[in-house]
DNA sequence: GTAAATGGTGAAACCCGTTTCAGAGCAAGG
DNA sequence: CCTTGCTCTGAAACGGGTTTCACCATTTAC
């Protein structure tokens, strides 16, 4: 393969010209460009982009963490960080967890390597104490709250819009509220439990333990809740669903079932995917391709630590 | 930062016997070997990975071209790679072409600047011509019938399929059968346009442009669908729907107009997503993380060129 | 007319590992 | 006792760019 320097020979130029051409410095005189040109062309010289990483300590590669590829919400945000990235002339290295901490810890050190330029963190296992290890390495983005900590993130505030979300339905009159989550220990898991807490506190109504169900990702998720709800002496009238997939998994099982929604069991989803939209589902809009565009200017923008909060937007539909 | 100069200098030895170390080689004695892991102990030292990519000319990172990340068909198909990758310790370099060719070009250029092993495509947009002026630069692997050319492929004989489901509804009575492709100039979409056209002439039907909708990618896609097929005269009794996500979507929606499945019309997904057993969807199984797995393992033994056809199974469920 | 700024150029240092090769020391084989 | 052959080691070449710095030649400024 030919290398710079062979260039620079061909050209009858020294290797800093042709270095200079490459990255259009200024100052070469037009013949040089030229001939520099010229001798690229006639060889299909190729960069090593290798050694210019290592050169630059630069390598315009953003690591990705999500836990599976496989689920619409982290598709759209690696759709947006996608989407900028490719405008600012990124790559994305993909991180699939399966939320196992080791995977995590490895991209934290892909980052600590050198490989990557900064790594966004879309959900987190690993503990603070883990992540700010690495901080020093170089920028790492989160997708929650991180406020008074020193690193960026754009994030929803769970609490409040899960309490919106809470006195909606209440206003709509129900008073035996359930909810769906993923992770059972996940911050947006804990920040929506307090939220659900202080609602009950609130309103004076007790915690119901089996009104509350963990693990919830998929559609077909919500198979098994609607199994649950039909053993239930005393179902919740409604139910927030912290994620439009199972929600559509569950008024389908509904219709099955024969159970009316929203008569007999109120569903309110999250996100506002486009499975709410022709399935009538209430929802709460979350920007996602938004949110991953944010986060991947932090990314790149990582000298000035920002905290992005963003915005909910209750959308109405048919299903409370 | 620490480099390996001032480890070797730490320990007493040369860069030669730390760079040994590092890579686990035999003939280093153990005492030397003592003294080069305490001085990285006590420097934190790290390896500079570029310097490594530089050097060894490779780089343990496989690009992965997709159209788009927020699908669940190329979620299930990056799964399975990413599976595949974390146990052989690469990692995957995502790009989303969102169907534009010059993305795909990009990623080929990566392969040719050697930032990435190699590269897998899991729909192409390019032209062969283009593709076949890389692959000198490393393997590429396509999700696509390649037979007789010279690049592995692990790939689905759509038109067998397509055949094998046409039969399946035309055994169960139907006449009028129409189908729901994704893109029209894709080569499947080709293959299975031909077992369509080869269908219809042997049981002497006649083609109607209007049975075959183009451009069905997703769950609210269906709902288009659905509006074209009200305003029919006379419309299919049957629809091969090549996405289980576009079924589910098109079954949605006949449920709210009253359309009754199958009697009415009859569906039949592909894939098998986990959508289409909630649904009880008839559909077409492909195995698409097994298909990640083949296509990851032909990327990291691309001295084999190889083709392997993946079987599709016929799942009868509720729809048909 | 002289000083300062600007355009243009290349040698050499730098980024940081891996690998080849030559050689030393020592034990086993004949 | 001599030859292999194995263990162990480091100097130096190599991978292939970028960047600093010194320097010369023109312009422009005053």
């Amino acid at each position: 393969m030919t290398n710079i320097k062979d260039i620079a020979k061909m050209a009858g130029v020294s290797v800093t010209t042709v270095s200079r051409v490459l990255n259009n410095h200024p100052y070469v005189s037009t013949e040089k460009k030229a001939a520099v040109r010229l001798a690229i062309e006639k060889c299909n010289y190729q960069r090593n982009i290798n050694a210019v990483h290592l050169s630059r300590g630069q390598t315009f590669l953003i690591g990705v963490v999500i836990p599976f590829t496989n689920h619409p919400y982290f598709g759209l945000l690696v759709e947006g960080i996608s989407n900028e990235a490719v405008k600012n002339n990124y790559k994305l290295v993909l991180f699939q967890t399966n939320y196992k901490e080791d995977r995590e810890v490895e991209a934290l050190k892909m980052l600590q390597h050198k490989q990557i330029d900064a790594l966004i963190i879309c959900s987190r296992i690993c503990n603070w104490d883990i992540i700010e290890e690495y901080v020093a390495y170089g920028p790492i983005i989160l997708c929650e709250d991180t406020l008074g900590k020193n690193i960026s993130s754009t994030y929803i505030d769970h609490y409040k819009s899960f309490s919106k979300a809470l006195e909606y339905l209440h206003n709509k009159g129900h008073h035996k509220i359930g909810y769906c989550v993923g992770r059972k220990t996940g911050t947006n898991s804990k920040q929506r439990e307090s939220a659900y807490k202080d609602f009950l506190y609130k309103w004076k109504e007790e915690l119901k333990q089996n009104y509350i169900f963990y693990e919830c990702f998929n559609f077909e998720d919500g198979e098994e809740i609607m199994q649950r709800l039909i053993k239930m002496n005393d179902p919740p009238s409604a139910l927030l669903v912290a994620s439009d997939q199972v929600a559509a998994g569950i008024l389908t099982c509904c219709k099955e079932h024969n159970i009316h929604v929203p008569n007999e069991l109120a569903l309110m989803g999250f996100d506002n995917q486009p499975i709410a939209k022709v399935m009538n589902i209430t929802t709460l809009e979350i920007p996602l391709t938004a949110v991953g565009r944010k986060l991947f200017l932090q990314a790149i923008n990582s000298s000035i630590i920002s905290h992005e909060e963003i915005a909910v937007k209750l959308i109405e539909r048919q299903t409370v």
